[in-house]
DNA sequence: TGTTAACCGAGACGGTACGTCCAGTCTTTCG
DNA sequence: CGAAAGACTGGACGTACCGTCTCGGTTAACA
């Protein structure tokens, strides 16, 4: 019966909050100057979004969607490619700011936090999955056993490659640069290809 | 010539920046309420920093300076033990909210990355090259050929340590339980071994 | 197109002020306190004054447009009418210690002076041109004959009253009592008298 | 910096105020800066005066003790010269922030009050009553048959040019230039000798 | 094809914290 | 041993945003 929401709107805001973490960096975006860049009122960003943090979380997670694992050929070459492809993004001053302050308040914020996952972190386990899976079907990991253990396998080399990628980026500042990866690469590709040996 | 600043004062800033991100973390923490639960005025905080991350920089780098490595017979179990103590320590809370928060910060500020770098994390790495002679006197690793690629590995392996728990704690937001700690020991320490077999 | 400003909270911050003055005093009125008081925020005071004493001046204002000047058949029963009423509004706490203090600061701040002349000061005059047109109906002072002197007249008769009861009640401390208002009206009338004889 | 340098220091505090004062006015004289600019320690200050008001009353008061009244031959010469030498002394910046500000602050408190009048104010009414003995010799004026009436119309004298000048000047903002001085002179000394004729 | 209710912009509102400045006091060190 | 230097507590300043609230004006779905 009544007038729906603006799809331009939503647009413009996002894009706003994304231009202003790139000028501002989190700790100086304020909702009033999203609002002005984005030509709208802050009634209408407050109608969509209880506050910043949820906010910026959906402006930055389209950008972690944006992530891709073309098939380069071996195990090594995917992963070098998905740690090359993650750190470009951490790089990137938006990301930079955002994830590292949005994980400082999701410490105190429940809800926050099952956002971030859901929206930004596990989505991208999908990467994990998919180049395990290829390295399954090229005989360069074995095959599955125990489906529990698989997971847990999984969860950690997600953790080892995103975490190695954010502190590499973003706490030592240090740049991923061709060096690291490789010797990075080789380093998981060797425990990986330890701890399970083709039977 | 004049009256010199008090260590009692400081000592209670620092005390008072502790308890309040404990209680409130990163983002709800304000310089004024610090200054009132330490018994000191505003202009005294800010006589000795600059600002919030300054404060809250040396409030938790004593608590990283804590963490030791004492010698538990094998790498296996100092990896082990560095990971146990640095995911305990990730765990506290005003350590957590803070951490974050400041390399959040830190990405818009260059001055304050230094900062981060000096009294936080680089002296962190003491607990890698310790850990690494250590394994080297016990013959698990091969003794360094070339010392720039040496310390190029250490860096690495303490941005693969320090990411992996930081992940797994912060962003993934589960706990660095036993087998946790194993699975991810048992991943790095093979990683190496098989990286660098012993001639 | 937007929400129009409260006539309330501005009614409420100019009661606010005087109260704030009667207790406290220009120098220790603070515009928090008068905001405490009035149930605003401190932004909504700065939104409509600049600071201090464009808030002040407007709270008094109103004070000295109470003034009038009944006729009470004589010029010198005229004067000494309106001496008694600004004398008795000088020794009001508010009246008192606001006007010297605005005066002061006017001295280093031409936007200032020129609102206290506007707001408080030239419409007094009103007072004296009509205790003039209304003796000259009575034909105790001779009719204009040059307009141009006839307002400086004014203005001089303007500056002698006001500058006497002034330094009388605030500079000298002493009360315009019944005495003293007769002396005084004695000499300005005598004075008007003397320079100007009936032709 | 041994002891004798107290009356230096006194001095220096007092010019270093006027100087202030000039530059700053009253509400921006800080007690630091005036120490400051004296080679002063602010403890130095504050051991010799109680606070800005007092300090001020004493810098000014020296001002006002150097206006005279040379002998001009007759009442209205010498009311002129007062008249525009006190006129002069109001337009210097000094002289006027301070003053008004005192006697707004006086309203509040008894003791700098009374420090004004007896410090600043008072002291003045030897112009009057030497100007009015003076007129006597001359036989402008009539010799005081009452010393009590004597006393009360000296004071009125005085409270009306000290506050003609002043309102002119602080408060109407306009020059007592020679016109207004003249035809002031002319109110002033036309009322007098109304009142009191020459038996 | 009007009505009308939800949406929109604008921006005022009560608040909270900011970082600075100054008042007035106290503590050291120097001359 | 008194004065400089300046650190100390305390509190007001004026600003910037917060998140909420009124406004008048504008759509777009429904009657």
């Amino acid at each position: 019966m009544a007038r729906p929401r603006s799809a331009a709107a939503e647009r413009a805001m996002l894009d706003a909050t994304r231009a202003a973490l790139v000028e501002l960096g989190w700790s100086k975006l304020t909702l009033g100057d999203v609002a002005a860049r984005a030509g709208v009122a802050k009634t209408t960003l407050y109608r969509r979004w209880p506050g910043k943090s949820a906010l910026v979380v959906d402006a930055v997670a389209v950008l972690f969607d944006e992530l891709e694992l073309p098939d380069r050929g071996s195990l090594a070459a995917d992963v070098g490619g998905v740690v090359r492809s993650f750190a470009a993004l951490l790089e990137r001053p938006e990301t930079a700011t955002a994830l590292m302050a949005l994980v400082a308040e999701s410490t105190r914020d429940p809800g926050l936090r099952d956002r971030i996952r859901t929206a930004v972190v596990d989505r991208q386990k999908r990467l994990v999955l998919e180049g395990r899976a290829r390295a399954q079907a090229r005989g360069e990991l074995p095959p599955d056993a125990d489906p529990v253990a698989a997971a847990r396998q999984a969860d950690l080399v997600f953790d080892v490659i995103a975490g190695a990628v954010v502190h590499r980026v973003l706490v030592s500042g240090e740049p991923a640069d061709d060096a690291w990866v490789t010797a990075f690469t080789a380093l998981l590709v060797a425990g990986l290809g330890a701890l399970t040996p083709p039977g």
